[in-house]
DNA sequence: ATCGTTCGCCAC
DNA sequence: AAACGTGGCGAACGAT
């Protein structure tokens, strides 16, 4: 077994705390304070590689960045797995908070910044305790005590080896999201420019619109009778239109489509350049991507399904128009890949059907679906099966779904039993172990607008509600369980990644970006194959480990290449 | 002025 | 005419 080790950071400075911890969790030895925390660390990771045990991966590793470390146990990202599976769900995940439910003291509520690295604009001896300990609780103690605790409820649970398996890729996964954000995506400003004055005209003044929005602005006005309005403002465009006698329900770019009315299309190109401008603009390379890295703030469990959220850039909404700024530095080469129907394959290996896993034992797993019971009509067989995992009832969805109902048995019943119990206000768990939210947790999903369930009869509302929760836990088990496979992807992969290179200059590498189902390595050309093929060994690995013996294939596109907007 | 909400688009 | 799940984000706009 791995040793661990217990870790805490000073305050200040560089130094901490370790102490080594046996096999159940108790101490093993004295703590020892070191001067050079980094120091310590590559040190032991030199040696046996141990799984660091400290509060707070986002807390404390990009301190010991660039030094890195194999593995982690992070107890903050571990307490609300466990208080999930405990029906404590959403209570505070700080190492103070955990503390104080091991000692029967009062729970801290969890900071809005908590885990964010502290500001040091004030001395340590005045802020409050980074970790919501007690006033003097040894925060050495707190962990090794937390992290035994931990340890104990894992060992309670039903499936204890999937929660260790989950525990470790959710640790791995926030050791991954820190050195994608101090290692930044490769971004080229300059050919970012250049897409943005293709597209926008030349970069105006901080503040103005750029000459070709401008300008289409005018357009949209002139063909809707000339008076002066923001093409920004929902309400003066509907009452422009209107103007012109065509009344809309509201300036959805799918409601613009279906007008016939030349001002239409403008408004249309006028939206997606607009949008282009302030999201993605010069403002926000100003903000997001100097020095020729773009550099988001992952944050790890963000979703409640377990994918990741992101902060600042919006680096999971990178357009793809954009893409073609990714590019390699030189003598570098990114390996692109991403899971082919990732969610539909595991929707069969989490339910066992057996023609359904013969579907997603083939490489297109649509294709063979369609020739499997739709008569070869993949988009058929697509919208069908896109339509049960999502609870889609409307439209040209439901006979589709009936034809799934009768060839596909176990795995529609999976997804409506996942539904019911939505329904009936239970929750569901992902295939390791994830718990939903419960349908009391704060920020209830798909609560309809306040206004709207306001005129709309109590029977009515309730209804819609259920109906609601049903397609959220109906979704809530393929999206998990995909994201625990995307997770230990990662942190295989990462893994092997370790062992490829230096180069001739030190360059190793490493991976930049990971999207749910795709992950983007960065690599010195001369391993980019060898990189490829970690990649496909980390799928492998991954869904081995996560589902065990399944006929399911899990299969990546991967494409090497110089520029992400290449790879599709 | 500042804050919170709504709309609507981007990604998967 | 969006009852298809999860999010981030920015402009407009109304409330304070």
């Amino acid at each position: 077994m791995t040793a661990r080790i217990a870790l805490v950071a000073d305050p200040d400075g560089h130094g901490g705390r370790l102490q080594r911890l046996a096999g159940d969790g108790s101490p093993a030895g004295p703590p020892e304070q070191h001067h050079d925390l980094a120091a310590a660390v590559a040190a032991a990771e030199a040696g046996e590689q141990p799984r660091w045990v400290w509060p707070a991966t986002d807390a404390v590793y990009p301190g010991l960045l660039p030094q890195r470390v194999a593995r982690c146990h992070d107890l903050a990202l571990v307490e609300p797995l466990l208080l999930g599976q405990e029906g404590r769900y959403g209570h505070p995940r700080s190492l103070g908070a955990a503390w104080a439910r091991v000692k029967g003291l009062p729970v801290p509520e969890d900071r809005p910044d908590s885990g964010a690295a502290d500001s040091h604009d004030q001395p340590s001896l005045f802020r409050p305790d980074r970790h919501q300990l007690p006033p003097g609780t040894d925060p050495l103690r707190a962990v090794v005590e937390v992290h035994a605790d931990q340890q104990r409820r894992v060992a309670r649970l039903e499936h204890p080896d999937r929660m260790r398996l989950l525990c470790a890729a959710e640790s791995a996964g926030a050791l991954a999201a820190a050195e994608m954000a101090h290692d930044g995506l490769p971004w080229r400003a300059d050919i970012h420019d250049e897409l943005l004055t293709r597209l926008l005209g030349p970069r105006p003044p901080a503040g103005s619109r750029p000459r070709l929005l401008g300008e289409l602005a005018a357009e949209v006005q002139r063909a809707l009778g000339g008076r002066p309005f923001n093409p920004d403002s929902h309400a003066q465009v509907l009452r422009a239109f209107a103007d012109q006698g065509i009344r809309l329900p509201s300036t959805r770019s799918w409601v613009l489509k279906q007008v016939d009315h030349p001002a239409a299309a403008l408004m249309l190109r006028y939206k997606e350049l607009s949008r282009i401008h302030t999201a993605h603009g010069w403002a926000w390379q100003e903000n997001w991507a100097r020095g020729g890295r773009f550099r988001p703030e992952y944050v790890v469990g963000g979703v409640v399904s377990g994918r990741w959220a992101s902060r600042g850039g919006g680096a999971l909404q990178i357009p793809r128009m954009l893409r073609g700024a990714v590019v390699a530095d030189p003598g570098w080469s990114l390996v692109v890949a991403d899971a082919a129907q990732l969610e539909p394959r595991v929707l069969a290996a989490l339910s066992g059907d057996a023609g359904l896993a013969r579907a997603a034992a083939q490489g297109d797993l649509y294709e063979a679906l369609a020739a499997i019971a739709f008569a070869g009509d993949r988009a058929r067989a697509k919208l069908g099966l896109l339509g049960a995992m999502y609870g889609q009832t409307s439209g040209e969805v439901g006979p589709l779904l009936t034809v799934l109902r009768r060839r596909f048995p176990a795995a529609m019943a999976y997804v409506e039993a996942a539904a019911r119990t939505g329904e009936d206000g239970g929750v569901v768990r992902s295939h390791l172990g994830r718990i939903c939210p419960p349908p009391s947790a704060p920020d209830p999903a798909g609560e309809p607008a306040e206004a709207e369930a306001a005129a709309e009869p109590d029977g009515d509302r309730l209804l819609r509600a259920a109906r609601a929760r049903g397609r959220f836990t109906r979704n809530f088990v393929i999206q998990a369980s995909a994201a625990e496979w995307a997770l230990a992807l990662l942190a295989a992969l990462r893994r092997r990644l370790a062992d490829i290179g230096p180069d001739a200059t030190g360059g190793r590498p490493h991976l930049v970006f990971f999207q749910h189902d795709e992950v983007v390595v960065h690599v010195p050309t001369q391993y980019a194959d060898l990189a490829a093929a970690a990649v496909g060994a980390a799928a492998e690995e991954a869904r081995t480990l996560v589902f065990g013996a399944t006929p399911v294939r899990m299969p990546l596109e991967t494409h090497v290449v110089d520029c992400y907007a290449d790879a599709k």
